[in-house]
This record gives structure tokens, sequence and C-alpha cells, in this order.
DNA sequence: TCTAATTGTCTATTGATCTAGACAAGCATA
DNA sequence: TATGCTTGTCTAGATCAATAGACAATTAGA
């Protein structure tokens, strides 16, 4: 007898159709390798069995999983998983998001979307100890991991401090290093928060996600070793694909 | 002119229903406090035209949001926020359940709902450093701030170190007392995983969440002052009800 | 007291979701 | 090659979600 056992029924009449509900349950079965002894989806009846509802409802659900490219079906055979493991990313006093990144995945990418000058509001003046309106530079950036996107950030600088933070940023690819350039050797995570919630359609589309993801949305400060806040940022990151590791 | 501007436009044919994105929208609009203003939510009629829905959907997310309790209609006035504001969590080396948000809220509730001897299984056993199978104290609570349940958990103990673990937890309410009560003073957390998805069922009811709400899933370790791990713990947090706040 | 703004209720219609059943097509293995 | 298991496709009907419009009931303020 495997570890089988009726799974909890689904929720009818959520507002959450039944197809979204059950690729979900799907998608964490798989990332919590509930199915690694095969490689493979259980067969479309089981499923339907087990779920309680037609087959054609796991179909749906099988077809938008099929759709974020974490499973293929094959007519005949069954339908095999093409991937399965959270990234894990670390935040710690020294986080640095390249580097816990480097060995999950074999290749990171970092996008710059766009930088501007902005005053700061009256929220992120007081993450920075600055005061409202003073002067900021944005960056708006994506990351991603072996193609895949894996966080959105907005991050925000003191101008005054480091004026040429964005094209820095765009030669190096990297804020520590952009950091460097202009005389900041070393830096620390001063606080976190983070919060969950559904993505907005913006987030959707930066993230590649499909309709109702969640995403995991981390604010953070960073400040120099005498505890002058060196930027404020806010990383969104898609829920299914990455975990966040706290080590204290 | 206020801040409003038309809301980015909500996603149709998702599987997600129109009227349950919209209730989380307004949610999320209400903890940042976007209403802060008049305390009330904007009338259905302007809700409808922002996100470009008849009023009758508008209508549905809003009786979503009155049975969580988080407003309240009255014919003729409008729709009233009751509740606002998100708990913070604070997480770090000695994190304490009790302590951080004793300042947050006026009551804070600590029920136990079941507890039993289990051996322990593989992922347990090895955030634990324990053999598989090693005897396992394990304790089911959930924890309320004023009335609202915050949090669910089940937390393992080596069963050698600390026998009476729930004796003394029912007796005392607390981790840090019952542990006290068996000679361990001090501790710290090791580390903490997060991770964000939907509610299975089981979570829904402990949490008295509305269906297709999100939880935030910690696991962490504790250990004493030696290194040697003492609790192994996986606390489901109500997303919308929480944050998570790292200090490192 | 009258009016405007707001929520509450009803009916009707359309489109999306889910169920049910049947059968075709592809794969693996005896 | 023959059989069984699996995914792919089609049709039809039932239920849920969303739109549309009309009007009642309540509140606040002129």
């Amino acid at each position: 007898m495997g570890k089988m056992a009726a799974r909890r029924a689904i929720e009818r009449q959520t507002g959450v159709a039944l197809w979204r509900q059950i690729a979900d349950r799907i998608r964490l079965a798989i990332s919590n390798g509930d199915y690694d002894a095969t490689g493979m989806v259980p067969p479309e009846t089981a499923l339907a069995a087990e779920f309680g509802v037609n087959r054609h409802t796991v179909r749906s659900a099988l077809a938008a999983l099929a759709e974020e490219g974490l499973v293929r079906a094959v007519q005949g055979r069954g339908t095999m998983i093409e991937r399965k493991e959270r990234v894990s990313y670390p935040i710690s006093r020294r986080t640095r998001f390249s580097q816990g990144l480097a060995r999950q995945v074999k290749e990171i990418g970092t996008k710059l979307l766009g930088h501007r000058q902005v005053p700061a509001s009256g929220e992120v003046a007081a993450a920075l100890g600055l005061a409202p309106g003073s002067p900021l530079v944005e960056l708006r950036t994506v990351s991603s991991g072996d193609g895949r996107p894996l966080s959105a950030s907005l991050s925000y600088f003191p101008s005054e401090r480091f004026p040429k933070m964005a094209e820095h940023y765009a030669r190096l690819g990297s804020v520590t290093k952009a950091f460097a350039a202009q005389g900041l050797d070393d830096y620390v995570r001063a606080w976190t928060e983070i919060v969950a919630r559904h993505a907005d359609a913006e987030e959707l589309a930066l993230l590649k996600l499909s309709p109702g993801a969640i995403v995991m949305e981390a604010q953070s400060v960073n400040a120099d070793l005498d505890g002058r806040p060196v930027e404020y940022s806010r990383t969104r990151f898609a829920a299914d694909r990455m975990k966040l590791r706290i080590e204290t």
C-alpha cells in the first residue's frame, strides 16, 4: 500500500474553478516530490477519482500545467514531469542576490527594465531615513534562473550618495558591484518584511505567471556598516518557483 | 486630484471568478490604507466602473468580504471598513511567538488541538539531526489575536529529551515556558524556510479563511545554545492577516 | 420635507465551467 | 500482432458566473 489514500476534497462554489484548484494541488505535489518514483503524474482517470471530479476537469488542470511548461502529456504513455524543484532564496545579514542562487541554477539572468529619478514618498523616505521628497534613483529589474523568471524588483537608492547607480547597474548587472564601483565595499541587510498575495496583472506579465498565481513580496532595507540605509527595495517572488530561507 | 486613476484591469477566463479577484483587490486596498480617509469602501457603482464590471459582480465581492467580517454594508450609507491592519510577526535569532505579537494585539490565544507520539519521518529527522524513526512528540496548535485565528502549527520535539512536552504545553500555553519547565532555559532560531500557496481545506477550517485564501508556510528549526536542534515546526500563517518581519 | 446617493432585491439572458458518455489514436508489452 | 492502458476529441446537458435593467428601501443633507 502506497501513501495514496484519498486527498482532501476540493471546494466547490468558492469563486475558484475546480480545474484551477486541482492544477494548484498537482503543482504542489510535484514540487513536494510526491511523484518522484515514476517521474510522471498519475493517469487522468486516477486523478479524477482522487479529486472526485470528471476526467475532463482534470484535463483542464493538466492543460494549464502543460501551458506553464511544468508537465508534458504524451498520448498512450502518460503525463511526464518536466520540472519540479523550487529555488531556495537565502535571506541573511549578508544577502546577495546572485550568490545564493548560483548553486541551484546554471544561468542567472538579470534584466534592467528601466530607471528614473523620483522624489521619496513617505514610506520609502521613512525606510531610508531621509526627508520625504529627497531625490532617489529607482531601478526596475527582473531576474530569472535558467530562463524562468523568478523575481521582479523595484529598488531605490539615495541619489546624492549614489548618483550613477543606474549606469553602473546597467553595465555590471549587479547591485553589489554597482555599490563597489561607487565606493561602498560592504553592506548588510537591516530588515525584511514578507507578505503573500495574488499577483496583479503587471506581475503576471513580468514573471510569466498564469492568472491566479501567488507572489511573495519582500520589502527590505540594506545599510552600510555604519547603519546608514543605502537601498530600499520591493521584490516580488513567483511563489510556486521559490522558497525563502532565513538563516539567523 | 486624488490617487484614484484606473486600477489595473482584472483578468477574465482564468479559472478565478471576477468577484473573487475583486474581493482580493479590495482586501489588499483596505490593508494598504487606501480608504483610510473615509473609513469606507467606495460605492458599488464606483467600484464597478473602476474594475470594468457589472455592479452585481462587485456586490458578490463585497458580500464575501462582509462574510469575512472585514466590511459591513448599511443600506443608504455605504460599506464601512471594520478591520484593516495586518499583524507583523517578527522572525529573528530569538523568535518567541507571544513576545512579538503582544504589542499589536490585545489578547493572544493559543489552543492545543492535539498531541501524540510519532516516529520521525525522513524530512523531520534530517531537520532535527536524528535517526529516522526516532520518537517525537507532535503538538498541533492554533493561535489567534483578538479572536481572529492567525496561525496553525505542527511542532515536533525529541521525546527522549522532552518527554513531557505536551503536558507542560497544555498547562503553560507556551513552548518557551514548556522548555523552561524541562530544564532548557534558552534556545535560538537556526533557520526558517518560507513558502506561499493556497490554503487547503483543513487550513481553511482551522484559520477560518474563505476558500481560495493564501497561507504562508514557515518551516523552522530551533536549537539550544550548543546548536542541538530542539524543535522542528511547520507554521501556517493566514496571509491576509499577517506579515513576517525578518530582523537580521 | 424633498432630493440625491447608496445599498437591497428581483427577473432575464448570455457565456464559462463541470459532468457524462462514447470512441479514436498512440504507446508498451506479452 | 494482439491487448490493455493512456491521452485526444467530440457531443450534449446541467450548473455557476457575469451582464443588463428596473425598482424598492434606507440614509444624509439641503
